[in-house]
RNA sequence: GGCGGCGUAGCUCAGCGGUAGAGCAGGGGAAUCAUAAUCCCUUGGUCGGCGGUUCAAAUCCGUCCGCCGCUACCA
């Protein structure tokens, strides 16, 4: 039977233009999408967009709009970006969307129904441009008198009714689930810092706002809309058709994957699993939060006016290499540097140089030695064993990896076997086996064809454009291209198309 | 302050009890099928400091120094 698999991305905050943050988780997840597909399962890929909010009903108003019609500009936007970056989601959520409201809301009465919701009053020090309260001990008293948050924006003393979902019953629960299900929260790192942070004590969580109209009405009570992070995790669940039990798509739930941003970690791995324990609801997975990008060594933002959309990227580079850099210059989970320099050099090295270059001088032998076709496989040398025998453990090699969200390591172990391609084909010597050997030449260059096609099958998630040309040039048909289709080999004689470059090399021009 | 992580070759990092590793960068050589790409060899580290446990420590323990993260409602 199988396998279903459901991945998800952030919804997106509609507060701003997408950025490479944006890009890069919804890569990330894109990867794992299309990995499970060609290892056979049957993916649901989620991704969207939040939508409510205070900042975003300011942001319209100050923008002259309608909520709805600012957000709506704004989450094109997000959807273009991932059609872009070539996201292959197979739906686009928006909490505006009558559907996830009335989801939203079914999940608060499915809560509510166990007594985890009461109602009381919230107040605190309010940072309406950070939509957040601060402790006391958190604020700064400026010479005027005034008090400011620790990001400086100005904060006023607020109270205001509100309804209380009661996270501090949860707390062994959720130690519970972090104890028993270790790789719940990746990476590692993250793990801890959740666990000492329920460890030093939950309290009840505010889940509704009365000071401002732009949310999910709360069920039975207009005068209040949910707090935005009831509103948006729930999407998970809206987008396959929740409540409605008997959805095609519930078959999918729990989901085995949810990737974030480090920044909301925290609201994924202990609200959110409160929430579901609440609703009695099956948990997700797993939890994996990535880190940061930095652009020359500097924080990305927009006072410094170096946030980068990763379209004027791919426009110049071509959306494959984006795809690449971003998981292959550091390992997935940890912060990284993006620069123009590493950026270069990566792509020359490593896509033109050691892929692009292999790819291209087998072709070009096997165009013009072997009459433009496949060759037979021959007899294998211990050689040639030494080279396709870990190459066809690849899938499965990198399978685990993938589970582990080790992206950048399953990336390294395809460099592995592509160097040593490159090492084989100096030491095989396929351009004088032509005089001395020409059958063994063949043979040497099916090697290499068989290799590459294990290379291109498997580097398909990252690098989908380019993947699906080299797989094109080494004679596979579109149902060839599986995990699964590489236990069948090639027939030889199959006339191959003219070889072409894949990656360009890039120099910069001196200025 | 509390909790956690990190500090290993010029750079990015892997190793986590048994004679220091990879990629890139640097140096030398080979080859010429190929996007002057590739291959081979090679320089380079007292594994942050000090102390301890052990026959044996990057690897375990203690301590010190230096970075970084988390410490509640903020993509």
């Amino acid at each position: 039977m199988t396998r279903r698999f459901y991945v998800t991305t952030p919804i997106y905050y509609v507060n701003g233009a997408p950025h490479i943050g944006h890009a890069y988780t919804s890569v990330a997840a894109d990867i794992v999408a299309r990995f499970r597909r060609l290892a056979g399962d049957d993916v649901f890929f989620l991704t969207g967009t939040d939508e409510h909010g205070q900042k975003v009903e300011q942001a319209a108003a100050t923008a002259g709009e309608t909520p709805q019609a600012f957000t709506d500009s704004i989450a094109a936007d997000f959807r273009a970006m991932a059609d872009t970056m070539q996201i292959s989601y197979n739906d686009f959520i928006r909490t505006t969307e009558p559907r996830h409201i009335a989801g939203a809301q079914a999940l608060w009465e499915k809560v509510a129904e166990s007594g985890d919701i009461y109602s009381g009053h919230y107040e605190g020090w309010y940072a309406l441009r950070d939509e957040a309260f601060y402790g006391e001990d958190e604020l700064t008293t400026r010479p005027d008198g005034t008090k400011v948050a620790p990001t400086g924006a100005p904060v006023e003393w607020v109270r205001e009714p509100s309804y209380f979902f009661r996270l501090s019953k949860y707390q062994d629960r959720l130690l519970e689930l972090y104890e028993t299900q270790p790789d719940f929260i990746g990476p590692h790192g993250s793990r801890n810092e959740i666990v000492s942070f329920v460890r030093q004590g939950l309290r009840d969580l505010s889940i509704s706002r009365t000071s401002f109209r732009w949310g999910v009405p709360v069920p039975g009570d207009e005068a209040h809309v949910m707090y935005v992070w009831f509103d948006a995790l729930s999407n998970y669940l809206t987008a396959l058709g929740y409540p409605d039990t008997s959805a095609p798509r519930m078959a999918w739930w729990p989901a085995d994957l949810h990737l974030v941003g480090k920044d909301i970690a925290r609201f994924h791995t202990v609200y959110w699993p409160a929430f579901l324990m609440a609703a009695g609801i099956p948990l997700p997975g797993k939890v994996f939060s990535n880190g940061w990008w930095t652009v020359e060594g500097e924080k990305m933002s927009k006072s410094l006016g170096n946030v980068i959309d990763p379209r004027d990227l791919v426009k110049e580079f071509g959306v494959d290499p984006v795809r690449f850099f971003l998981i292959r210059e550091v390992p997935f989970g940890g912060d990284s540097d993006l620069s123009r320099r590493s950026f270069i050099h990566r792509l020359n090295t490593e896509l033109a140089n050691d892929l692009g270059n292999l790819a291209q001088r087998t072709l070009s032998l096997i165009a013009r030695n072997c009459g433009g076709v496949l060759p037979d496989a021959g007899p294998h040398t211990p050689e040639d064993e030494q080279l396709l025998a870990p190459a066809s453990l690849l899938p499965s090699v990198m399978e685990g990896q993938v589970a582990r969200c080790a992206l950048t390591d399953a990336l390294e172990e395809v460099w592995k076997l592509i160097r040593a391609c490159n090492a084989y084909i100096d030491h095989q010597a396929p351009w004088a086996l032509k005089k001395t050997d020409p059958d063994r030449m063949a043979h040497v260059l099916r090697v290499l064809a068989d290799a590459l096609r294990i290379i291109a099958t498997v580097l398909q998630p990252w690098m989908p454009e380019s993947m699906a040309k080299m797989l094109t040039q080494l004679g596979t048909e579109e149902q060839e291209r599986s995990f699964a289709a590489l236990a069948t080999p090639l027939p030889g004689g199959r006339s191959l198309p003219a070889p072409q470059g894949i990656f360009p090399r890039y120099t910069e021009e001196a200025k």
